[in-house]
Formats: structure tokens, sequence, C-alpha cells
DNA sequence: ATTGTATATTAATTTATTGTTAACTTTTTT
DNA sequence: AAAAAAGTTAACAATAAATTAATATACAAT
């Protein structure tokens, strides 16, 4: 995922940039509204961060401005503001927002409301539980059933095996898989093997195919 | 009870806001569909009415929009439609509208429409007592009646095992939780736990299952 | 208003789980 | 046979949650 951040103060873009880095997300910034809507352009990101308060153009110009590029049109834009200021709220909605955040900004919250919106946003056709063969995952409830038997994956493996799941049959090249588990943080090279055998210690061998110097795939 | 009012005309806004006021409630009151369906977020009303005619983010999409979102699936929505809009008035219960007045609004009728719509569901929300297993939780009381016993909970406590038994196995996220139990206020990071903790003590370990990494769900 | 009690939150610490890496081995490919 | 890729194992680091106790807050009774 690719976030343009905007801001004047190029304390917040460091500090900003930094914390969503960190999360996995693809970070570009800009430090005024007209470079914005420039590399917005070039970058299409999935999300806008803007800040309301610049110099020259202000968020909200900037945001009517990159509502009318067809492009962009359905790019998300999160606002900075400072607390308090209703006018901006109402203003930034108006001109197109999807969500705002006050300053001080608390990077936590600020990327859970990335993700709520992120999330909102991709939800498509998403089927949730698989059955195949003894096999039944369910991301609701995180729980997979095997036999008969819940069986306990962690988080990863979880996420792991679920992935591979949506496609029976097909295989998921290696890089990725990793960058679909793990993001952009580079992983080590043995990572991904070691939580595939831990999978395959709860539900045998036979279910995770390697495809050497391709990938992995998921068949009965 | 709380209402959200959504109408891009803000002399409509004003003037049923002023009846609805009068008649007790809580208004809020949003000029768009994406501000309603932030507004309603945070909010959280028991009745949203919405215009069908809006620019840009009309009704019907706030609507479906609406009831994507969990925390609001249930919420009552009713339509505000131009006299003679067959089609509106279809789209509109498609969507999930509970249901429509005409304009130009009576705020008389209006309001008992409004009243006969909250009545009509505080009368289902009085059938919703959960029982799974031994427990047998009841929302109106603020008990827990577990294996004959009636067990007191705190009101957060309750809350918080009302919420996960109304979709046992479920998996919640942490952050939902918090935002469903706690609203926006940040609370510390190990208040959840130590909730979590007391109501084990109360009626077992076993009921509620912690997912690592993700959330708590509520289990036989 | 004052006090007592229940409830809610935080902070500090401990425990448990999960994730990653490193070193080494085995298998496959060329 | 050499190189590349993946498997295996165990150690450890990182993370998340549990627990406990202390503190703050809310609420009711006097």
């Amino acid at each position: 995922m690719k976030i343009l951040l905007v801001d004047d103060e190029y304390d917040i873009l460091e500090f900003l940039s930094y914390s969503l880095k960190k999360e996995g997300f693809v970070v570009k910034t800009a430090n005024n509204g007209k470079l914005a809507v420039d590399i917005a352009q070039r970058f299409k990101p999935d999300l806008i961060i803007l800040d309301v308060m610049m110099p020259e153009m202000d968020g909200i110009s900037t945001c009517s401005e990159i509502r009318q590029i067809p492009s962009l049109s359905d790019v998300l834009i999160l606002f900075l503001t400072a607390r308090g200021e209703e006018y901006s709220e109402l203003a930034g909605f108006a001109a197109g927002a999807d969500d705002y955040v006050t300053k001080p900004i608390k990077p936590k919250l600020l990327i859970s409301r990335i993700k709520a919106l992120l999330k909102r946003t991709s939800h498509k056709s998403q089927q949730k539980a698989i059955k195949i063969g003894d096999l039944h995952i369910d991301i609701d409830k995180y729980e997979l059933i095997f036999k008969n038997n819940k069986i306990h994956l962690a988080k990863k493996e979880f996420k792991l095996l679920y992935y591979l799941m949506t496609i029976p049959g097909k295989v998921f090249l290696r890089e990725d898989i990793i960058a679909n588990i793990w993001g952009e943080a580079h992983v080590g090279d043995r990572t991904l093997d070691v939580h595939v055998r831990k999978i395959r210690e709860k539900i045998g061998d036979h279910y995770i195919k390697t495809v050497k110097g391709v990938g992995y795939k998921f068949d009965i």
C-alpha cells in the first residue's frame, strides 16, 4: 500500500514517514500542495495524508484539485487538522476527504484509522471460510479444523495457510507470499520455510507442496 | 435516543433538528453522505434520517455503506423522499431502510413514525437475551446467569462479555473491542486485559479465548 | 459535603507465545 | 560434482497478554 504524505513541516514528514514505513507502507512525501498533486499523478498512492494548514495551497484546495484528476478520483484522502477546527472538518469532508485525524498525532491511532480506511474500500467479495478436504479454515474465527479437531495456528502461520488456501492448486511465488504476509519488511531467507514447516507439522506434509525455484502451493 | 440527521439543505437540517431536539432526542447533523458515515461511527446513533437526494453520495449509497459497517449494522435508517418517487422507495428498502417519510415533511408525522420505529426495535432488543452453554445473559437486567446462579458483572464487564457473545466463535479484534466498549476515549494498553480477567474470574477461563496478536472470542 | 464502596484504569512486572535468525543438512537442478 | 534452493533444528529476540497491585474515578448513602 502506497501513501503520499503532505505537510509543510519537515519534522512531521520525517516522523510520520518513519512510523508508516515501519508498518510496511511505501511512503513518499511532499512539502506543499502543488508538489503533492504532481507527485500523486506519478506515484499513484492508495492514500494521501494531507495537512489542512499549509502555506500557499492549503490541504482543502489540494484535496479539491486532486478530486478533479480522473486518475486520482478514487484515491483515499485523510486530513490532519488541529484539534477543535470544526471548520476544517466540515470543509474537508465537503472537499472529498475520507477521514481526518487531529493533531497532535498519535501514530498508533493514525495507523489504525488508515487501516480501517483501506479495509473499508478493499471490501470486495471476500469469502471468509474455506473448506478443502479434511481442512476447514475460518478467518473470522481464526480457527482451523482438521479432521474435526481444532488445530491451533499462530497468527503468521494462519495467515500463511489461509493465503495459500485462497486458490488451491495455484503456485504462489515466494516473493509474493513474503510481500503478502510480511509486507515490505525485509525478512530473512529461511523465515518462510520455517513457518511452512510449522504448519506441516500440524496438518501433515502433503497439503503444502514445494515448487522448487518458484514457491509453494496448497493442494490436496 | 440519538438521531443523526443527514440532508444537504441547511434549512431542513435546521428545521428538523429543532423539532427533534424539542422532543428530547439528541441530534447531530451532517450535510453529506460521507460525513454522515463518519459521524455515525463515532456518534453511534439509534436512528439515522437520510435524505435520498443528495449531491455526490446519495442516501441510498450512504445507507448501503452504513449497513456494511459492523458496529452500525443494526442502526435504524429512515429515508426522506420526494412524493411519488416510487423508485427511491424500492431502492431504499433494498439498501436496508427501515422506513421512509415523504417530503414535504410534517414534523408531527415524522416524530410519530420515529417513535413507532424506535419502539418496534426496543421490543426486539428485549428479546436479545443470549443463552449459550451454562450462560444466560440479559441485556436489560445487566445480569448474567451462570449455572442457575446470578453473577454480578460491572457495567464494562457486562458490555464486554455481551459484545463477545453476540457472535460466538468470532474473533473480535482488540481495536474493535476497544472502539466498541470505550468509544473514542483512548484507553491504556492493558485495560482490556484486566476486564477480561475479571470476567474470567467469575465465569471461568475457558469461555473467553485469546487469539494472540488478534483479539478475543467467546466460545464454548 | 463527606465518606465508603464499587468500579475503572494504569503501571509495573511476569509469563507465555510467537517470530526470526543462524548454522547446518538435505534435496534438487544444472 | 558444484551450485542453488529448500528443509531442519534450536537458540534467542520480540511481542503480546496475563497478572498483580496501586491509584483514580464514579456513585451512592449518609
